[in-house]
DNA sequence: TCCGTCTGCTAAATCGATTTAGCATGTGGA
DNA sequence: TCCACATGCTAAATCGATTTAGCAGACGGA
């Protein structure tokens, strides 16, 4: 290696990280930016350039590292490749399986995505859709977030139970897994089943308890509001199962099933139930929904009503971008339904 | 309410979603575009515009709602307040509490973010530097990453652990994570731990490892080839850490602690302890990395040594966001390191 | 020779803002 | 009376692309 060689670098010296411009390279080729943007983006009016030409600019822009600037072109074009997910929290394994989902589409498509967590907070529900409008999101996706359709793109809802206009909702079959759910437990033999109930801010609270209590009528189970609680907090951990199964097991009433909201407060319910001296599932069978990635490997493993998450996500970016490229004011789906699964493991067994 | 009024909507119509522009908010106002910028904006230029016309411009834009096109205005003043992250997969625990930890930054800054995920495919971990800075990102966090540093634009890694020009590392302090761990296991009495190192990709592994043997050899504590296995799967289940337990198991060697890359191959390897008739803590101690969310509700819950996450994603948007501001060239920080702390549950006993 | 057509390209408008230089008009002081 | 200065605004350039209309020259045919 001749060293002294390196002392003087060799000119000219490569383009730095920063992006050359379509103009500069114009100016190098003694071309029209024109030209260039015709070839670059093989637009039909690129026909009339030959070949050798097209070759020379293909040529410097590889060799410049030409990108063109998204911004500038999305201004002229008005299609930014860009839309908005509006999750309650990111860290929440229910909004990072359907974020895996919708990311797996987009990036087949060419689309980015900017997410948003608004916590809950009304005033952020409110503004966040505006605010990713601004920036040029051609879309947005709400997952499991009431949102009213007040901004005027394309949107697609998971799980958002309400039937707003220029909103596609993707839901889950919920009769179908109240049916699976109270089904399974049924024919082991249970019939006094406890219920812990969704807070009230997610959007599948309602709906699924509707859902079970249609079901449960269907089946000859009685629901008891003796046996009913209700997650209380939007902290996303176990405790919140936890508490609200103590405050039940205190209260008294005998039960030989629990029929969980989500895995999350199945396993708080679990904890609690040990805690109490029973086992499960030989005293108390315990199901839960979701299907989360911790499920199967809790102890006891966990029989849950798995939502497909992440094909929810793929759902949604599909229809989400079909509406985006379809003509203004054309029909859109209302609504998308994916049917659950159940997933039995250790956490139910036959009533002794 | 005069319902016969309403059939006739009164005009002028409000505004419908579609945003006005400036230009058009000009024109109603009689006045130019520059000076409702000038007042939109607070530029110091407003202090001629009188306050009447100021109050004339917010009503206006106010009334139609007007909103400014973010493209256009980032076009101009090279400001576009996004950054982008990468992240191996955006459905781990791991990313999605380092993302939690970001956004809360970023949102209180008013800046958004892309996600990108690649997957552990070299070549997005290449190429997504460079396309997240043609849409304009001002600054890239890579996570759990080996970023390269191959784009100008101010970088700062979550566990990148290696130094790359312009690029801000933000670390755990894993000698003392490991001196936690084996030190709570050595004082409980063992002697013969097995170790579960990380997959060859994960960008902890290395440097986790060379701790652990550094810390070994301080404390006394032999680590024997024989009791060590690997993950080697890119898949985020347990079930990698049940496998390769098992095989260690299989292979015969005795050992009553087990010292886990993560918790999420901590709980693998426990339920492959059970299955082989082991009890958890009592036969084995088992000690996790990283306090997941499932870690506290696990049965029996795991001690672990805690990653403070949320806190490194808050001081790596922190980081990031100074260094965007700081004039071209300054100082930045090459390394922050960050202190895990012990947390003892109920996955460790003393050895019988 | 002249017209029409094709070839190969460019000028200029545009997207929606920001920003700088400077133009009228009025007002006060010398 | 006239200059200087403040007031209240605007014209025009600019960011970096896309896109439409059309120009200049070559060439072929009548």
């Amino acid at each position: 290696m001749a060293r002294s060689k390196n002392l003087t670098p060799e000119s000219p010296v490569e383009p730095a990280g920063a992006s050359i411009s379509m103009k500069a390279l114009a100016e190098h080729l003694g071309l029209s930016t024109a030209t260039i943007s015709l070839v670059i983006n093989r637009s039909p009016g690129a026909k009339s350039i030959p070949h050798v030409t097209q070759e020379r600019i293909w040529a410097a822009a590889r060799k410049f590292k030409y990108r063109p600037n998204l911004m500038a072109r999305s201004l002229r074009q008005k299609r930014s490749f860009t839309i908005g997910v509006m999750v309650p929290e990111i860290s929440e394994g229910y909004s990072s399986m359907v974020l895996s989902g919708v990311e797996d589409h987009l990036f087949q498509e060419g689309y980015f995505y900017f997410v948003v967590s608004h916590r809950h907070r009304k005033d952020l529900i409110e503004e966040y859709p505006h605010l990713l409008r601004q920036r040029a999101a051609e879309g947005i996706i709400a997952v499991d977030t009431v949102y009213s359709g007040n901004c005027d793109i394309p949107a697609v809802s998971i799980s958002g139970h309400r039937h707003v206009k220029g909103v596609t909702n993707i839901v889950l079959d919920h009769n179908l897994g109240a049916h699976l759910a109270l089904e399974h437990l049924h024919r082991l033999g249970h019939r006094r089943i406890a219920l812990i109930k969704g807070q009230d801010f997610s959007s599948d609270t309602e709906t699924r308890w509707q859902a079970i209590l249609s079901v449960a009528r269907e089946l000859g189970v009685v629901i008891d509001e003796k046996l009913t609680v209700q997650l209380d907090s939007d902290s996303p951990s176990p405790e919140v199962g936890h508490r609200v199964t103590r405050k039940l097991l205190e209260a008294g009433p005998q039960f030989t099933a629990l029929f969980a909201f989500n895995d999350i407060s199945a396993m708080g319910a679990i904890k609690a139930l040990r805690e109490t001296g029973r086992r499960v599932p030989e005293d108390v069978s315990v199901i839960g929904w979701d299907d989360i990635q911790g499920a199967a490997f809790h102890n006891p493993s966990l029989t849950t009503v798995r939502q497909p998450l992440r094909r929810m996500g793929v759902v949604a970016a599909e229809t989400l971008l079909k509406r985006i490229i379809a003509p203004a004011g054309a029909e859109y789906p209302k609504e998308i339904v994916l049917e659950p699964e159940i997933v039995v493991r250790e956490s139910t067994a036959p009533m002794k």
